[in-house]
This record gives C-alpha cells, sequence and structure tokens, in this order.
DNA sequence: ACTAGACATGTACCGTATGACATGTCAGTA
DNA sequence: TACTGACATGTCATACGGTACATGTCTAGT
C-alpha cells in the first residue's frame, strides 16, 4: 500500500509524470522506500482510473504529468492518521551485521569500512545539498526535514560502524 | 534472497527449528529483516532439499531441528564477501515524514511524539537486554554488536523526532 | 475429564517488487 | 545525415511477502 501513497503524496505537492516520479525514487524517495518505473507506471494508471489522481499536461513523447485530486490528497491524509504505522524497517546492511562473526576479523573490517564509506558518502551529499538547496514548495520544506533525519541516522551509523571497528579489532580510525 | 541468507546465517551459530527461528524473527531479527512462518517453513524445506541444511534432532509435535551444512555456511560467507549489499533501505516510517506537510501541525506533532515514543521504547528495551543478557555463543556475541547498532539509530531517531518537533511549532520537550 | 494456551508445521491466495523485454521520440553533436 | 544519450512509457514472468486458512500435539491448570 506505501508506494500509492507516495505517488499520491508527492502529486500532492508537485504535478509530475511517471518519468519524474521515477528519478525522485533514485534519488531522495528511494532512500527510504525503493519503487522502479515498472512498478510506478501501472500503479500511476490505477491511480488514475480511480480518480485519485489526473492528467494537467501531456508533453512530448508521450509524457503524462499527473497531480492529486482533491480525494487523492484526502487519501494521504487518511493514511497519515488512521492507518497504522508500520514500525518495523527492512535493512540488509544491518542483516549482514549479524553474520560478521562467519568472517575472519579482517573480512569483517572490510565491511564495516565499506558500511562507514557508504554512509559518510550519504552524509556529504546531504551536508551538499542543504548548503545549496533552497525548498520552494510546502513538501520540499518537509523534506529538507526528513533530510536531517538522514543526517541524524548517517551521523549515528558512523559513529556505529567505528564503534563496532574497534570491536572487530580495527586500529586505524577512519578511511576514505 | 536475504531471507535464505538470513537463515542459513542463523542455522550456522545454532541448530534450531523453524518454530525457534520464527521467534527469532519476531524479536531481534525481525527488527531489520521481518519474516512470518508462512515464509520461513517453505524456505526451510528447500534450502534442506538443496543441502544447504540438515535435519539433526526431531522432537515433539513434528519438530524439526536444523542446522547449516558446510555447504550452507560456505553460501553465507560467499554472499557476505562476493555479493554487493543492498544499501538503500525500507523505512515506513520515514517514508511517511515526507508528507507532515499535508498534516496539520497538530497532527504532524502527535505523529513525531509516536515517532519518538516508538524509538524510546525500543531503546528501552535494547538497555534491559544489554543489562540482563551475557552473549555465549559467537553468533550472540555478534548480535550484541548489532545491538549496539540499534542503540546508536534509536538516539539518532530520538534526537532527530525532537528537533522536528521543534520545527513543527513543538513546546513541550519529552512524553510518556 | 476438560480446556486453554503454547508448541509446531504446513498451504493457498493475493498483492508487491524486480529484472528483462519492448518500443519509440527528441535534442545535440559529429 | 547518422548517431548517441536522455526522455518517456509500457508489459511480462518470476519471485518475494503477508494474511488467512488448516491441522494437530503437548502441558499445565481447573
Amino acid at each position: 500500500m506505501s508506494l500509492r501513497f507516495a505517488l499520491l503524496g508527492l502529486l500532492s505537492d508537485q504535478s509530475m509524470s511517471g518519468y519524474d516520479l521515477t528519478k525522485r525514487f533514485e534519488q531522495s524517495m528511494g532512500n527510504v522506500w525503493p519503487a522502479r518505473h515498472s512498478q510506478i507506471y501501472p500503479e500511476l494508471n490505477k491511480l488514475n482510473k480511480e480518480g485519485l489522481i489526473e492528467i494537467v499536461a501531456e508533453g512530448p513523447r508521450g509524457r503524462k504529468e499527473y497531480r492529486a485530486t482533491e480525494d487523492g490528497r484526502a487519501a494521504v491524509h487518511h493514511w497519515l492518521t488512521e492507518i497504522p504505522t508500520e514500525w518495523s524497517i527492512r535493512s540488509e546492511p544491518m542483516l549482514r551485521s549479524f553474520f560478521l562473526w562467519m568472517l575472519s576479523p579482517e573480512e569483517a573490517r572490510t565491511y564495516l569500512r565499506d558500511y562507514r564509506t557508504w554512509f559518510q558518502q550519504r552524509l556529504d551529499g546531504y551536508n551538499e545539498i542543504k548548503q545549496y538547496w533552497t525548498p520552494e514548495t510546502e513538501g520540499e520544506k518537509a523534506s529538507r526535514v526528513v533530510l536531517e533525519a538522514g543526517v541524524y541516522q548517517a551521523e549515528a551509523a558512523i559513529a556505529w560502524a567505528n564503534w563496532a571497528l574497534e570491536q572487530y579489532g580495527d586500529t586505524r580510525d577512519s578511511d576514505a
């Protein structure tokens, strides 16, 4: 159910095409809820048939720009306020961490360094965006708040990785 | 693919039944990779047919205790070292946060307080475990390291929620 | 003797998600 | 003119995941 509300929410803020939405999912949205175009396009057609979104413009190459209808925005509101949140998350990096004991210390450290590097790059990217991006729409202002969550999470992930590296006998303190 | 390696990894550390594994997923494992018994039992049968796990004991009520074979452990090692990690995670709570702008400030604050409360309870639970649980197997020692990741993440989530609450005009500093 | 609850395993259906296949347009450049 | 790459939308087969259905056993308490 989450994908449809993600689309509906994005289309409540700005009108966009499936292509634009796909790019959104490749960037910001994909960090918390991944989706490919093969899932997005059919869902948009469903949403359109159900009257939750409507086509506001057509462009070159069959481009169709959608926006949420009043019903669509109401559906998001209902989801946010009435449907209980699924709190548990799905994280392969953390799942893998459960099994580091099956690796040699050096292999485990390699994994933890990769882990740290990945989050460090996220963090750098987030800070970059914070510097050069000025949110305009209401949705973008809220995205700015979520971006900050990414910063907090990334910092925590890096701090944990450093702590874990010590547990696995690491001597150095940072990498690339 | 992740579920099979989760099962294989757990069964590399200790022999367990599907029922035991299901309980594991309801607790620690489920925090990072949820799975129900309806998914676990068929996967165990597949793993068994493929020779990656074997039955080591049978108990009352048709209980079957499995453990990973040498091939099974090798498969986990291969996964950990050769298969690229899927870094992106799936988090409905964060997805919802993107759309807080569609709520009234009071509704948004309610959500953020629920968010904070949930992670606070996680954190309390983790600290409880840290106090009373002494890891014994290698797998449990590694789980202890992952538990610490949960602590770091929960603390970051709470800190962010407090920051976000300020953005949404909250005056108070804590709740239940 | 009965009963409730934990133990224990399984299947079936339906919706979600992925990767591959498929097709075509438009703009810029060589 | 030819080519490349971004733009743009779609489908299909398969696999993954969740809810509900289905069945039966064992233990402890009443």
